[in-house]
DNA sequence: TTTTAATGTAATGGC
DNA sequence: GCCATTACATTAAT
């Protein structure tokens, strides 16, 4: 049955042949030899692979530059230089929830911002959701909660600093 | 059958009426502080009433400006609406960068396309731009990037098949 | 019509 | 669980 080991292609070819075969993109080639060991994520199971982009050497980089540039970009490449380039590979579809779900899932923030297992499966159930869905909608709920309390706590100090000058 | 949505005690409105009521489904009832979440946007921020400058018009704005000057001119449109302004409502006027401000933003990127806070601070400093236009033009080059390599790939596919056969 | 700045929020990873 | 940060889907300005 399924391990939860599971096997990813790597972005870069490591076998000389070119990056973009049918195969390849299509995540259906077999004998891959770099296999990482990933968290166990369905939605990415034929994922393609996104390729790379070479970047421009420093030199390159300062040759196309300016006068007016150079000094900006000399002294902002040593920080930007070699940083690495996330993907988010196998990242999980965005899920698009409906008005009605997001109504009750409102409807029960509203008494209740911390939900706990059996209201989330409950939950879940009813609305045909998987539970982890809830349980991020509620983390993510009460982060935007947060962000509104500390915007209108903003917003009074700065009335009450203006309204004392 | 009874759910655990409307058995369990801690999912049970404090007023004791049911979760479920068309009001609370639709949101008419009272007391639903979490609809009335606002965003804190300063330059639509028109009750709060600070200032009796009476600002510029759009084309008055427009008519001072020239590209050098656009910078300043989109800075002064963000103060205008702190004020009472009526052609505009709610949404942070359309940043015109110039092509100079995009000519460095795209020498950045070539070398990495996630720069830390310190860079774009730099980067805003440099520019004369917010850190947080910096940032949004980052994530939005990011998405540009990965939509132009969704698209080679489906070219190269299209590509292999029709030669293929 | 096309491109892209801006927005809202689901998803991720670190702690 | 929180938090910062990201990708992604949309909207709207140009």
């Amino acid at each position: 049955m399924a391990s939860l080991i599971y096997g990813v292609k790597d972005v870069r070819p490591v076998d000389g042949k070119p990056i973009f075969t049918i195969d390849r993109i299509l995540g259906l080639d077999e004998g891959e030899q770099y296999r990482k060991i990933k968290p166990y994520r369905p939605w990415a199971d034929s994922e393609a692979g996104q390729g790379h982009v070479v970047p421009k050497t420093k030199e390159a980089l300062e040759k196309d530059t300016n006068e007016k540039e150079r000094t900006l970009t000399t002294q902002l490449f040593t920080e930007s230089y070699q940083k690495p380039l996330k993907w988010y590979i196998g990242r999980r579809p965005r899920t698009a929830f409906t008005s009605l779900q997001i109504e009750i899932l409102e409807s029960i923030f509203q008494v209740n911002y911390y939900p706990g297992i059996d209201v989330r499966e409950e939950l879940a159930k009813q609305l045909h959701l998987d539970e982890d869905r809830i349980q991020i909608w509620f983390q993510n709920r009460r982060a935007k909660l947060k962000r509104s309390h500390r915007e209108s706590q903003f917003l009074m100090v700065k009335k009450a600093f203006v309204e004392d000058n």
